[in-house]
DNA sequence: GAGATATCTTACTGGCGGTAAGTACTATGA
DNA sequence: TCATAGTACTTACCGCCAGTAAGATATCTC
């Protein structure tokens, strides 16, 4: 719903692209967070001053938006906790910073986290599954290593990345849509879980 | 796609419903099964030997029969494993079958638990979130009142809980997708992490 | 300057969720 | 027993939206 500029159909005067692909991805973040994660296309369109077929050039289907956009997301997700976990020691630290960093960055993009999870059925699995391995690979592979240096199995690899990708996913959707206490907070909770175990190390003071 | 049995319009000659409510839900599950997560509400109906408004009549639009399979679905995940945890001691040998169970309960409804969480968008955190905690409330109590039980901080149990529903969430989307570990072995990797976390009690055989 | 080609817009199609309007049977009361 | 009310269906429609085809106007090349 920017004010449209409107435009005549036919070739522009100049010689390149009036919007490029980045530039439709961008407004279609503005427009899912504008209207939540049910956009239409056409909104999509709108907002970057172009019409639809131009997304379709551009972009592609409305899958293929969303996997450009969960892309994004990864990668964002992945900074922030990087940044983080630098500012941290290694460990059970490091462990907090990434689920308190997961926690406030999907927050920060709540509908577009929804858009991107909350992708229209059908061939859902595929999809769902390629955004969560976006994170679980990398995830993967630094367990991998990590259990072989010290010395266990590393075959646990994928089933655990697979496992804190949506134990975190859910826990973000938990605490953003209905949970009032604080980001630090939940995340020693988490972290007290995803260190230790149910079973726990018994005796530790609760942490803050 | 059963062959149809046209009915003219009009008030059939009974008195009752020729299909209630829960005979249109079991036409659900079986369309699901057979189309996939998408199918069509008319195609329900179809499959119900029914027509649409009746699905409407009987139990509501797309989100409402969403909801009532997800009833069912969680019902039975929650039979399933309390029977297979009831021939477990307690602890960790329950907890792995609790995760097997999970795993094999899903992977025989795939398509209805594809159907059950790939909601199409707008109101989906709302819905993600009533099925999750479908099985989260039940497990919050449990392991509030466990960790009471052994002097520790109960507040942790809604944060675990979620993130326990999520992490099983994820893993079975994982095994059913793309994995091609036996279920047991999966559950065995899985519990490992839940039950003594990232750090892990160092030395012990990798189980079968 | 005349095709060929590129970059747009308008205009349409098909399908689906959801609802309104119509039809045929049953139940009730005078 | 017959009209009136109510019930349990179907057909037929509306609106919306993803995705595409066809048309319009510019630049490029020879």
């Amino acid at each position: 719903m920017t004010d449209r500029v409107q435009r005549r159909p036919g070739r522009p005067a100049g010689r390149q692209h009036v919007v490029d692909r980045e530039r439709v991805l961008d407004a279609a973040e503005r427009a899912i967070a504008q209207f939540g994660a049910g956009v239409s296309i056409e909104a999509i369109a709108r907002e970057a001053g172009i019409t639809k077929p131009i997304v379709y050039a551009r972009v592609g289907k409305r899958t293929e938006v969303s996997d450009a956009l969960a892309q994004r997301l990864a990668d964002r997700l992945t900074e922030a906790a990087a940044a983080a976990m630098q500012t941290c020691r290694a460990g059970r630290p490091q462990l907090v910073a990434l689920i308190r960093t997961t926690l406030e960055t999907l927050s920060a993009h709540r509908e577009l986290f929804l858009f991107v999870t909350g992708g229209s059925s059908e061939e859902m699995p595929q999809r769902t599954l390629f955004l969560a391995g976006q994170s679980a690979k990398p995830l993967a592979d630094q367990i991998a290593v990590w259990r072989t240096k010290v010395g266990l199995d590393p075959s646990v690899a994928n089933a655990w990345a697979y496992g804190v990708v949506g134990l975190l996913n859910m826990v973000s959707l938990w605490w953003i849509t209905e949970s009032d206490q604080q980001a630090g907070e939940v995340a020693e909770q988490v972290a007290d879980l995803v260190w230790s175990g149910l079973a726990g190390t018994p005796p530790r003071a609760t942490a803050r």
